[in-house]
DNA sequence: GCGTATTTTGTCATATTTTGGCATAATATA
DNA sequence: TATATTATGCCAAAATATGACAAAATACGC
């Protein structure tokens, strides 16, 4: 499981390396050094390959000119980037996904259990804030489980 | 499969470099250098060759004079373009898809598992915009499925 | 605390990909 | 047929990605 907080510097060349912890249990959970990097609200979400192909699947089930799907697939499968993790443990975000959620320096990794996420550090603190104060109303959702 | 978004720039006489890993799918999976390219909402879509010869087959078998059918053939087929890869990995967009979309300095690919999309940056961007609001709902498809 | 091992970061050289330019070929237009 | 327009082939510059190595920072055991 993927779990906890962890700030990384990126390099110039878009470079940044996978917090080890998560990369142990791609390792050991999942056998693979691939991830698919997609966007999910304002982070980049990142999936151990072997699960997003499972999600891929899902997917090319439905109807292939029906407009949600086509709209779906735009948004998960178009911001979709596969990328290795190299022997310094290291990925390169791609230019665009950098450019679009502005991720320049600092970047943060959450941990999100089978899954996790990379923030800009801005958006991050500002997300940080604003869901501080929802945080009543999600816990909520737990109670039921 | 085709995965991800990319921008790149269009030549003053409509060439475009198809992305390396969109080739690279191309060849090992499909094994093809050609592509169609015909018009879908707001966009270019893009099929392998020989995935495109496998919807023609399918279309054919719809009802033939049915109105829907008719318009779909009409909309699909009648505006679909053969066009090969060169040395350099490009395409040549027919000038009359270009003006169409209105793609004039930048354009963007978005991968769609079995098939891929060319954008104007403007329309893409408008379109981004629009389905973000739908993006939620969307992706409870998932749940779903 | 200290020394050692691991992880993260920086840098440089090399390879690949993308872009621009130009000359020529093909096609359309008058 | 001559001329304009559009398409193609080829080469090289620019931009970007990748691999390898080493320094810096951090974690860990004692």
């Amino acid at each position: 499981m993927f779990r906890g907080q962890f700030l990384h510097k990126i390099s110039k060349t878009g470079r940044i390396s996978v917090p080890s912890k998560f990369r142990e249990n791609l390792k050991k959970k999942h056998k693979t050094k691939n991830l698919i990097l997609s966007t999910f609200e304002n982070s980049i979400i990142c999936y151990p390959y072997p699960e997003w192909i499972k999600l891929e699947a899902k997917i090319s089930k439905l109807p292939q000119f029906k407009k949600e799907t086509v709209e779906f697939e735009r948004y998960l499968v178009g911001n979709a980037h596969e990328c290795e993790i190299d022997n310094e443990g290291r990925i390169m975000i791609p230019g665009i996904l950098r450019r679009n959620f502005k991720i320049n320096n600092n970047a943060i990794f959450i941990g999100m259990l089978s899954r996790f996420e990379i923030w800009s550090e801005n958006s991050w603190n500002k997300n940080l804030k604003r869901s501080f104060d929802k945080f009543q109303n999600s816990r909520e959702v737990l109670d039921g489980i």
